[in-house]
DNA sequence: TATTTAATTAAAGGATAGTTTAATAAAGAA
DNA sequence: TTCTTTATTAAACTATCCTTTAATTAAATA
C-alpha cells in the first residue's frame, strides 16, 4: 500500500480543480507548458506551480526537449487513491445491497 | 459525476493522516468524537475540527445522542472519487497491459 | 550578436489550514 | 444545584497555499 505521506501530496495535488483539469488535458496526451496553460486565466507561473505540484505528487513527469518540458502523465499514484478507495468498497457494497455490485460488474464489462 | 466543488472538498479532507485515519477508525464502526480522538496526540479542539471538515466533505454524518456525537463513516464521497480515478483506469491498463487487468480481475473475484 | 520563445525563480501579499490554550455550552449524575 | 463529561467556539499564532508582477535562464532563430 502506498505511504502516507505519497497519499497525503497525492489527495492535496488533487484538491485543486485547475490541476485535475490538467490532468484530464494529459490523458488525451502529452503538452508541453504553455499550451496546459493556455485554457486558463491565470499567470503562466501560476500554472508552472501547479505543474510543479502534480510532478512532486507523482502524477505528471517531465522530459526536457530544447526549451519545451513536455508533460507526461503518470498513473501510479492515481492507482494508489483507487487501491485506497477499495478498502472501504465493501462497506458501501454492504448498504447498496447486490444492486450496487452488479451495476458495477456490469460498467466493468463494458 | 461529482461536482467540482464535491471533489475539492473530498481529496482536500483525505490529504490529511489524520482524517484518513479517523475514517480508517469508523470502517470498523460509528464512535464519538472523545473515542476518535483517543489515539492521536493532539487537542480536542483539533480533532474536532478534522471531524468538521471531515462532515463538511460529506464523509461523515453525525447523530446527537445526550452530550455524545455518535460519528458514521458516509461511502458516497468515496464512490465518487473512485469514479473519478476510473476515468484514468484505460490509461493505465493500456500502458501495463493485459497482465494488470488479469491482476484486477483476480482481485475483484475474491 | 540580438531577438524571440518557453519556462522557471524571486519577491510579495492575501487567504486558508492546523494547532494550541482558554472559555463556553449542553447534558447527565451526585 | 454543583460537578463532571462531552464537545464546540474563540482567539491567537505559525505555516503553507495560491496568485501576481518582475526578473532571470536556456535554447532557438534571425
Amino acid at each position: 500500500m502506498a505511504d502516507d505521506d505519497s497519499l497525503n501530496a497525492t489527495f492535496a495535488a488533487l484538491a485543486h480543480p485547475t490541476r485535475r483539469a490538467i490532468l484530464t488535458r494529459l490523458a488525451k496526451g502529452s503538452a508541453n507548458v504553455n499550451t496546459l496553460a493556455e485554457p486558463f486565466e491565470m499567470s503562466l507561473p501560476a500554472v508552472s506551480n501547479h505543474i510543479r505540484v502534480l510532478e512532486q505528487a507523482g502524477l505528471i513527469s517531465r522530459e526536457k526537449d530544447a526549451q519545451f518540458r513536455l508533460c507526461k502523465l503518470e498513473t501510479r499514484p492515481l492507482q494508489e487513491i483507487s487501491n485506497w478507495t477499495d478498502q472501504y468498497r465493501h462497506i458501501w457494497d454492504a448498504r447498496f445491497g447486490v444492486m450496487g455490485a452488479l451495476l458495477r460488474n456490469m460498467k466493468d464489462t463494458d
